[in-house]
DNA sequence: CGGAGTACTGTTAACGCAAACATTTCTGGT
DNA sequence: ACCAGAAATGTTTGCGTTAACAGTACTCCG
């Protein structure tokens, strides 16, 4: 900065005004400054400045196994939205699994490296064994930690609702469900409505079948749906677990959807490749993940107390060629 | 740090030295800090330290469409590997599409933010656009900057030669090739290598249809193959390209892999769970990552210079249920 | 018991930047 | 030609940290 002072035959005050888009400096002089800016490769000194302002400009990002899901795409629409307000995004911890690693990542982090906490998925971390910097902003669309922080979510309740209004209105007399882990609450919510949705229709609930999110537990899962014949509609909690128990509805000779109905959650990519293209309840990831820099953001900047505010995104049906009447109708 | 100096009764310098852990400190002394930085909460301001340092202790990363292929895997492994370093990993500009782009997001980021950078994938930016800062490591795994900076990536040449000659020893006469956009290099070092093994072999080598890596573009693409009684194998450049090419053979009413066999590339978490199972070239993006790291840090660290290092990671063929020997044999 | 180490701790200065305040240079009105 | 006020630029200072140097208080030996 010096140099380009001296370059420029200007005060380091100057450059800096300069380097500020101040509009205070005369044009010809903000000209010969940019000129010996140019000429040196100047780039004015994020770390200095970060001392000088007292914050980074930077949101930290905690998420888990970024292949699944719309992990992925949450992720990227966080960073667009973070890039386009100026922010830089820091992506924290995706791999360990305990949650004093958790932890662990954030004190380090701490609040001397990040202006705020953008948490997408923290894994086996709690609440309440996740401690975080005292007055670090934090946005999380992670259920579990709803209610502890400003949240942003799909809207589980609305998914698993549509897809049973769908498929009862396909004439199926009640819906099968292959939820997720019980000790997810996403799981539990799409879950919970399933049964209210059927309650609610005059529909017997049958028990439901669990996996643990992937493809592969839907297939083991899907097994047992595959064997009964009183099955003719199933609910699957998502999109993998979905295309594990078509797999397993195949190798039974179950025609998809001439004798099963299969409808998905979560509207992945692959979703619409399978065999055949899965009518699934699409998430907006995109979505989730604009409002959560959008959140945060309002906390950073504006130093609003969003308490627990929760946000809650629609979700959209999309019906493709799983699902059909039952046999016979 | 001057509150805790204070409460700890020392002097400031003492406290620095109690976090970094210099030796020199009377144990008791140190004890003594320590508590008084438990008590205040105290935790280093890292702008400051880089700012002293003169390093910043993260690495840039570029990549695009996070939810595509192993891109998400391969972040992953960068992110778990930087971190077991000490480093934090700053993730950019995934959405953006312009090379102007791409090098607006790396001077935005300078060598003033990171010590340095790990392109993923630049897509459309080329090594005459992309101008990077000078003195900047720069690591690539985008196979357009090989021989401009240090590379890694998998055996796309291997990878091919696998394939083909895995449906050959099958009994299949020849191999159709579903290729990738004729942009990419990685595309056509496969449909190169494609092309050379089946001469290898004493095959005819049919033309090359191409899609543009989606699934949609193999669905479209293949529905020409599946009208061609001739194709009873392919290998598609990758497996989303490969699913959409199954969904267009079931449609055609071509058994796989009865009628004709399948090999996909990449080795993406659903291809086993595609109908049926699909036989492909998996490509360990975990090691790619790790490479990615390791190659960055001795730049940094040790100020190797690495110049055109090309480090090839193996590929895997991971026979499932797509493949079989052709119909009549 | 004096002096040379050694162990430990403190003081000063600088990293690059920008806010606050100070100073100089210009403008327009008379 | 002069002055008030605005416009443009410069100077000082401190953000939190740590390297370099400067003590001070011990320990051990003759």
């Amino acid at each position: 900065m010096t140099d380009v002072a001296a370059l420029a035959g200007v005060s380091a005050q100057t450059v800096s005004r300069v380097a500020r888009d101040e509009p205070t400096v005369k044009p010809e002089t903000a000209a010969r400054v940019r000129v010996a800016m140019e000429q040196l490769g100047y780039t004015p000194n994020r770390a200095a400045r970060a001392l000088r302002y007292g914050h980074y400009g930077t949101v930290g990002m905690i998420a888990h196994r970024l292949a699944r899901t719309g992990e992925s795409r949450t992720v990227e629409a966080v960073v667009e939205a973070a890039q386009s307000e100026g922010y830089t995004v820091t992506l924290v911890d995706l791999a360990s699994p305990a949650a004093d690693d958790v932890s662990a990542a954030v004190a380090r982090l701490s609040h001397q490296d990040i202006d705020g906490l953008i948490i997408i998925r923290a894994e086996t971390a709690t609440p309440d064994t996740l401690v975080l910097p005292s007055h670090l902003p934090v946005v999380v669309s992670d259920s579990r930690f709803v209610g502890h922080h400003p949240a942003v979510g799909a809207d589980q309740v609305g998914g698993a609702e549509v897809a049973v209004a769908h498929l009862l209105r396909l004439g199926h007399r009640t819906v099968h469900h292959l939820a997720g882990p019980p000790d997810s609450i996403p799981a539990r919510q799409r879950e919970e409505a399933w049964r209210a949705a059927l309650a609610e229709a005059g529909a017997v609930a049958p028990p439901a079948v669990r996996g643990d999110w992937t493809a592969t537990s839907g297939y083991d899962a899907g097994a047992a749906l595959a064997a009964d014949p009183e099955v003719t509609a199933v609910f699957a909690a998502n999109d993998e677990m979905a295309a594990g128990l078509m797999r397993a509805l195949h190798e039974a000779g179950r025609a998809v959807p001439g004798d099963v109905s299969v409808v998905g959650f979560d509207g992945i990519e692959l979703s619409a490749q399978l065999w055949p293209p899965l009518t699934t309840v699409a998430q907006d990831f995109g979505e989730i993940g604009r409002r959560l820099v959008d959140l945060l953001l309002r906390q950073v900047r504006d130093r609003e107390d969003l308490a627990d505010t929760h946000s809650v995104v629609p979700v959209r049906l999309v019906e493709r060629a799983s699902t059909a009447p039952p046999p016979g109708r």
